[in-house]
DNA sequence: GCCTAATCTTTCCGCTGTCAACATCATGGA
DNA sequence: TCCATGATGTTGACAGCGGAAAGATTAGGC
């Protein structure tokens, strides 16, 4: 048994986990290429044989936080069929995995990975979780009386549910709001309160 | 005339000013300590003398910026009368702000001035401009029928504007809504598109 | 079984935030 | 008026960072 074998055997998944741990507990701005190297084990140069550079390393952890996103609001969308509701819950579910995974959450939108033609994986796990809200609104619109387009709808439907994941994991809709459930009754509340508002 | 006194005038004034230039010119991420004391022709441990951190300095910059998104917000409020009408004005107000400057809005919402609790003068400011829009959401409740609770108002129509916000700005709804004519334009459909669907 | 390429380490560079020690100067009390 | 003191600025140091270069080690195909 070696008890430190010269080659890691699986290193990238290793620097990827590592990344994630450190995001987890110590927060996604403490996540550097040498303190990730460290905790797989690893010389701080060995990570280049495996990312061409930090952001590339950021870019494969946000990839896998999109897909889990994804996966997230799919599920979430089985369970329920009316298309209205379902968006309801996609949205409550997309803001329910940012505050389950705070730091992940800030990895996937931080700024060096802003531009993702240098990593055209993680553009496509993006567009592929976008591509879900996009089907829940596209399905919902067949059960309204629509006056607004597509892309619009898709816009609003976005920002209300990335700014209520943003700002809670930022804590600044209380501390309550920062728990699963508490984030899950919030949004499922301001979801609503927009729908619930017609008499002008 | 002294070339270059030795004492600077108001160098904390200088800092603040070079840290707003690097920012809008850079990037908020190139933000540096060094690279603003550079910036103001003064050594890099000067800053010292007026900031007890690089995060005190970033809290400076937040702190004028919550200070211009009050001051613009309320502008346009004071041009629109009809309250729900004056909700939605101050609504794009927020989104044309942070397009506007989108990189001081980075800082405002950075992470290392999550915690205010070191800055008092920056969470008085930021106070006040959520005061803003929480007043405007209180004022238009009285011409609508009510159903939601004012802070699940408040929280709803944050989050909207504040995603709109910086879904935009990292270019993530599409180029022409990063300027300032696109941005207000998307924001207002996208207001409207919630009140505009009440048959569900 | 060996050669090549992949993987990992060591060493180096410039940049960063921060601190300590020192230099300069503005200002108010004797 | 002068000078001492505190405010403001500089220099130099340190550790941690991202990244490049060069050498060590080993896995795997021929």
């Amino acid at each position: 048994m070696p008890a430190k074998p010269y080659h890691h055997g699986n290193l990238r998944r290793a620097l990827i986990q590592a990344a994630l741990d450190i995001a987890r507990d110590q927060g996604a701005d403490r996540v550097s290429l040498r303190r990730v190297a460290r905790q797989a084990g690893v010389s701080h140069a060995a990570p280049y044989h495996h990312f061409p550079d930090r952001s590339a390393l950021i870019a494969a952890v946000a990839e896998e936080g999109f897909r889990s996103l994804s996966d997230a609001v799919q599920a979430v969308e089985r369970s329920v069929a009316p298309p209205l509701e379902r968006l309801h819950a996609a949205g409550v579910a997309y803001v329910v995995f940012a505050v389950t995974n705070p730091e992940q959450f800030r990895l996937m939108f931080s700024r060096e990975i802003a531009d993702t033609s240098p990593f055209p994986e993680l553009n496509a796990a993006a567009l592929a979780a976008r591509g879900v809200l996009e089907r829940a609104v596209a399905e919902s619109r067949a059960t309204r009386a629509v006056t607004t387009s597509e892309a619009v709808e898709l816009a609003a439907a976005w920002a209300l549910v990335h700014g209520l994941a943003t700002l809670i994991i930022d804590g600044q809709l209380g501390a309550e709001a920062m728990s699963p459930d508490g984030a899950a009754s919030l949004s499922r509340s301001a979801i609503n309160s927009f729908w619930s508002q017609a008499a002008q």
